[in-house]
DNA sequence: TGTACATCAGTGAACGCGCGTTCACTGATGTAC
DNA sequence: TGTACATCAGTGAACGCGCGTTCACTGATGTAC
């Protein structure tokens, strides 16, 4: 019917293929990890023969990095989500609300956080695309940072960094200009805290540790470490 | 010759030629990761028919146990070895001794260090045989920890546990009885992120952030965060 | 509005690869008497 | 010390599998005049 509109019928069927075979990539994936998803197995669920599938990926890696960004982008969105919840000078608060949006989305997709924050696939280069998604994750944090220093909430007794620090530091400094170097070292190990942690927890090395423990005193457990990392970054109110 | 020792020469060359196939299966291991090492090219390299390293390995997943193993006691001998070229007193330092040397050996070890710590191997189940030495890597840390109370080196200001978060703590509490929750969950709270650290370098989670500084301003940095830990767990003495 | 041509989606067969694992075998090494 | 038998290491061929990717093709959908 000579559908003329930018996006005729045949690119608005085209994109919605595209988002089934991504959604039926995506189930595979929570349901066998990464390692074992195939275009073969994608196509053959989609109802198309494999080669059909590249019509649409030009290759595995492009399906790969389609999953990562989306990944990438449901992280961002539930920290986004979880950091919206509580007043901008509730830093303690929505740092614990974001802590726990982490490791609940990663419980709930455990292949899909094996993908993002494990061990890289072999052959595997991630591409600009994915850089975007991951700057958006990081962004909520520097910004918890900002509005910790805005209410005079941080800690004054933070130590300062050697020169080499700094240095190193820069590439971060440079995204989040308001924010002293001290505090933002500090917000850096209380990120990589919290995914090791969460790495740990889903990757099997908390088993003998806290890992047996029922799943309310598993949390109540991780809100500790949680608060633990406030009192890193955040002065005054305790819990 | 009828070499009738306990072990005769059978038993001694069978020894050795399974060393040198974990060898071998070590150095691709180190070249390509543990996903792409198969038993095919390890026979090869050893010089046998690929059926032949059945004698030795019953399936794929016996030599990667036997490479998980390995690991850990690699990575549990260096933070010993670590540990020890410091006065017992000296807690801080021989946590940084202890951080740098898990790093150090990551960085020099990338795919062993995945192996350990990255994404699970789909299918794989580790068996009880990886239980000891992963336990002797953490008991270096909780020997520091023991040595901290007893030379009065702890903070003590450190949050008290809740209810359940004590409760999901026992079982490293029982492997720790003269260390108090709140120090024990400090500690495990520092070994998290140490690896959580670690984990994000390696993984390339540091890109844009700190991972394209000159390596002596990284080391610095990551001295930086240990402090930060050390601060976490120990009472006075700062840097 | 109708026709001719170009674009695109999906088909089906095939290529070449490397993998884990099994099996019947040969020849060497160890053990019992 | 010498012989007969048992154990074991390594061979070579094969099985069956699933993978990523290519290619020539058919038929349907869109576009230009």
């Amino acid at each position: 019917m000579g559908d003329t509109v930018a996006g005729g019928t045949r690119a608005r069927v085209r994109a919605e293929l595209t988002r089934d075979l991504l959604r039926i990539a995506r189930q595979h994936l929570a349901a066998e990890g990464a390692a074992s998803l195939s275009l073969r197995v994608v196509a053959r669920d989609a109802g198309m023969v494999s080669s059909a599938i590249y019509r649409y990926f030009p290759s595995r890696d492009d399906l790969l990095t389609a999953l990562i960004v989306d990944g990438f982008e449901q992280v961002a969105a539930v920290i986004e989500a979880a950091d919206r919840t509580l007043p901008r000078r509730d830093v303690r608060g929505r740092w614990r609300a974001i802590g726990r949006a982490v490791r609940r989305w990663a419980i709930e997709h455990p292949h899909e956080y094996g993908l993002l924050y494990g061990t890289p696939i072999p052959g595997y280069r991630a591409p600009e695309a994915t850089a975007a998604p991951v700057r958006r994750a990081a962004e909520t944090m520097l910004g918890l940072l900002a509005d910790a220093v805005a209410h005079g909430a941080v800690r004054r007794d933070l130590a300062p960094l050697g020169e080499g620090a700094r240095l190193a530091l820069e590439p971060l400094q440079a995204a989040a200009p308001g924010v002293r170097a001290p505090l933002l070292a500090a917000g850096l190990l209380a990120w990589t805290a919290l995914f090791g942690h969460v790495s740990f927890e889903l990757f099997g090395h908390l088993h003998n540790v806290v890992a047996d423990a029922a799943d309310a005193d598993r949390d109540a457990f991780f809100d500790h470490q949680l608060d633990l990392l406030a009192d890193l970054l955040f002065a005054g109110a305790a819990r």
